[in-house]
DNA sequence: TCAGAAAATGCAACCGATTGCAAAAATATT
DNA sequence: AATATTTTTGCAATCGGTTGCATTTTCTGA
């Protein structure tokens, strides 16, 4: 296997008699260039295989094109759905993604924040950990001017942006409609109450409850991680419980199933006895019987407008200071919480 | 917002009144610094709040430390899987991921292989697009002795390593099984042919058939793109059928997943009419009623393995010409396919 | 045909870290 | 104390594009 030497500008402009800084010129479309010039340039680029050597020109310029994305996890549906919509953007936008994730330790995410800064990305997008309880460990990408644009799981801070659906809502009509539906005692599965997304769809769960004249109960909140074990070890406690509960809403839909598939062998009827709700609207939530009420979750835009948002800024284009931008969200209603 | 700019080793060097070259040495563990001059530099570094400009030394070096990833779609659970399991090992070896996928498009692929080189990404990991003939477009990174690695959906080349699952023998055990239980008829749904996943099934599947003189039946082969509409489609094409199939091998979960919801509400009996079993062992098949039958397969392993051998040949290390690393997988029965 | 404006190209200094080799400083030897 | 060794440090070139400004070439119009 021979190994061959990249060809650079300055072979091309010696192949053609030309100055390095006229090549760099006739790479791009520089105005200054003679268009017949650019063309020799640029066949004798393309003959001699040469291959722009982003390095030396980030190392020129002071950019990277690349853009550092940090999120607890990725192996989940909703995550590489955004992944997915980012993806899309930055590539054709000519930027790269650089992507890691927390595993929802704040230890990580710090370490994630240094590695990202020292590979000196253009700017970053974050989905925060769970327990992560400031933002002191971006400040070193602020204070240099770094983009930072968070999504889904955000921290409100006057120079990021935040993508979001509006989860106090959502957990209001998800509340809302388990009320609707004849629930009167409802257990809410959640997880920290340090990130928004929880935080806020709680006091949406609260809200619809006081609305309705129900007290709220504290026996009833269960705070977890969110998991498949977590279902299992709520659906027991409620299993355990004097009186049951007659509605569920679980801040996500793996959880929530795990909790019907328990309940069910438990003997439990879904939802006659108790009604469950879920959020994220995963695929599980329309293969588990009952199908699964949900909040669809709109991941890909969520991913598409992060990107968007922050090349537009790393572009200087106007519109790109928006503080917040939230999606629409939709409660879908199946047969989990359908009692008619 | 005040921006400051980053110090240097220049920064560092004449706050010292030492030269660069002895501060770049004391920044890494060069020998021939002394400990104290190490120290010194290491904390006027610390004082000043140098960061490492991986661009300078990148571009000097001709290293990247970083690893390029080409997937098919992001979007899947098995393939978040992988990333995961990649992302932990380089971080912890100093690598960042860039991750592009193709959308099962060879074009797409092209653009991205294209885009990794002028990266200059140290390695590649891919995983290929379902309709890839061949990997000319990856000679120019072969010719460069850039190490490729392929999982999962490989091409057999001698200088890349390729991490799979032995598809062939999975292919037999499912059919086998299937055959087990008193299936005659089975249908198989699969993909792209050019992709050894889908070919070694297929071949698992037409020696198994064989082995238990069971005559093969083009009629009964369905290759499409494994989509959750495909398996509508299948499950129609099927109920149109003058005889039905007694059994059902579908090459993904999801597809498997679409078949049965739809046969069932057709009114067809799983298993004791058709049984089923499907391929990854997604979250779905534990949902699915009943529940299905499926092959476990390592994807986070297999993500480890890719990354961790990609680095030993990075790092020169022994161990890492293997031309193949074939990883467990395991038949998982469930009641999709029992018939007791 | 020639001055003057406009267009195209070149010069040379960056960007910041790395490294072979030479030079200087510290230590050891006689 | 003078010389030979061993440690440390510095010099200067290099990686490959980029870009402000100067210079050359081409084009206009009188």
């Amino acid at each position: 296997m021979s190994i061959q030497k990249a060809a650079t500008i300055y072979d091309i402009a010696e192949a053609l008699s030309l100055s390095p800084a006229t090549v760099s010129r006739g790479l791009k479309d520089h105005p200054a260039i003679r268009k017949d010039t650019r063309k020799r340039i640029l066949d004798k680029a393309k003959e001699m295989g040469y291959q722009h050597n982003s390095f030396a020109s980030n190392l020129r310029r002071n950019r990277t094109n690349t853009i550092g994305v940090i999120v607890p996890r990725l192996n989940s549906y909703f995550m590489s759905t955004v992944i997915a919509g980012m993806e899309r953007v930055a590539n054709k936008s000519g930027y790269n993604l650089i992507i890691s994730q927390s595993m929802e330790s704040i230890d990580k995410e710090i370490a994630n924040v240094k590695t990202m800064f020292n590979s000196r990305v253009d700017g970053l997008m974050v989905s925060l950990a769970y327990d992560t309880p400031d933002i002191e460990h971006f400040e070193m990408l602020l204070s240099k001017g770094i983009p930072l644009i968070f999504f889904d799981r955000i921290f409100e801070h006057p120079n990021c942006t935040s993508i979001v659906i509006d989860n106090y809502k959502a957990g209001y009509e998800v509340t809302n409609h388990l009320i609707e539906q004849g629930c009167k005692r409802i257990a809410h599965i959640t997880a920290s109450q340090k990130r928004n997304v929880y935080a806020d769809r709680m006091r949406g769960y609260k809200h619809a409850l006081s609305d309705h004249s129900i007290a709220f109960d504290e026996n009833l909140i269960f705070m977890n991680n969110l998991s498949d074990q977590a279902g299992i070890d709520v659906s027991r406690s409620i299993l355990g419980m004097k009186t049951l509960p007659d509605g569920i809403f679980s801040a996500n839909d793996a959880c929530a199933v795990s909790c019907i598939r328990e309940l069910k062998q438990a003997g439990i009827k879904i939802p006659e006895q108790i009604a469950v709700a879920g959020f994220n609207n995963d695929p599980l939530s329309k293969v588990i019987k009952p199908n699964l009420t949900s909040v669809e979750y709109p991941g890909e835009e969520m991913g598409e407008m992060a990107a968007s948002t922050l090349i537009r800024r790393l572009d200087h284009l106007e519109g790109a200071n928006l503080n917040s931008i939230v999606l629409r969200h939709e409660l879908i209603i199946r047969e989990s919480s359908m009692r008619k």
